[in-house]
DNA sequence: ATATGCACCTGTGTGC
DNA sequence: TGCACACAGGTGCATA
């Protein structure tokens, strides 16, 4: 579910909430969420009478950092992060794996029903090493010869590529096909075979699908919530993904739907070549 | 290195 | 109505 554009949505509205304070109750319900290393005991206990120093985000990972070690947090396809004013207010579901109190009285659930999310801590310093994702392409050191040289150096498809964590981080299935629309390139292509004129604008496609993603709160296909529990609006802005059979906002041509590396990919068959 | 298939989960929509 | 099946914003592993 969610890309980069949704967690940092997520991130803002949850700033203001949780920076300053401390985390004075923890429960992990769920072995599932830290199945990856630790105990969901073991994960409670580390994070009780922590103080929340910031919040950040790495790809698709929110990072809330409490010191020496950090609370790592990742979302898979069907997690929420959702905010309650205080304690009286907050209603778990069967689906709400874990929570976190704070001083102030208020509370952050974790609420997942696929359970393909994760939370462990790591140690602040070694997170980059740790998470092992690539550039931020929405910060300055994502260049378009940054991307021309992640271009070069794979023989993969230009989507597979756009989905690998490790090269860029953050861009899902929905923001990979929206960028390449605008790019006028389709999935299917060989990075390699992209010429200088299609890098540029493929770069400037993923800047700008990102930022309208987050400017529009996000996109909310079926689950996505922001921790107020409102969808986002970017949806009804996408120009292919989940708009097969439908046609072009450009050309009218009716839009695509095939798989590629076992996701559905969305395109315009003739503004995109 | 790249691609494919499958696994992990639960829910929803579709067609018969 | 029931049932089987496809599909879903993600990722990791085993295998060609």
């Amino acid at each position: 579910m969610p890309e980069l554009p949704e967690v940092e949505v997520i991130r803002r509205a949850l700033v203001a909430r949780v920076v300053g304070y401390e985390i004075v109750e923890a429960r992990v319900s769920e072995p599932r969420l830290t199945r990856r290393r630790g105990r969901p005991a073991d994960l409670a206990r580390a994070v009780v009478g922590r103080r929340v120093e910031a919040l950040r985000r790495r790809g698709k990972f929110l990072v809330f950092v409490l010191g020496e070690e950090s609370l790592i947090v990742r979302l898979g396809m069907t997690g929420q992060l959702l905010w309650w004013d205080t304690r009286e207010r907050f209603q778990p579901d069967g689906h709400t794996h874990a929570y976190l109190g704070f001083a102030q009285g208020g509370m952050l659930s974790y609420r997942d029903v696929r359970k393909f999310g994760e939370m462990f801590l790591l140690p602040t310093q070694a997170l980059d090493a740790t998470l092992r994702v690539g550039v931020e392409p929405l910060e300055s050191a994502f260049t378009v010869a940054a991307l021309r040289s992640i271009c070069r150096e794979s023989r993969a498809r230009i989507k597979s590529l756009l989905l690998n964590q490790r090269k860029i981080a953050g861009i899902g299935n929905i923001y990979a096909d929206e960028a390449l629309f605008r790019a006028g390139v389709r999935p299917m292509r060989r990075a390699t075979s992209l010429r200088p004129e299609e890098i540029g604008l493929l770069w400037r496609g993923i800047r700008a699908v990102l930022r309208s993603g987050i400017r529009h709160r996000g996109s909310s296909i079926s689950d996505y919530r922001d921790p107020a529990g409102q969808p986002g609006n970017f949806g009804a802005l996408h120009r292919v993904y989940h708009r097969h059979g439908t046609p072009c906002r450009i050309c009218g041509t009716v839009i695509k739907r095939t798989v590629l590396g076992q996701r559905g990919t969305h395109y315009c068959p003739s503004c995109q070549r």
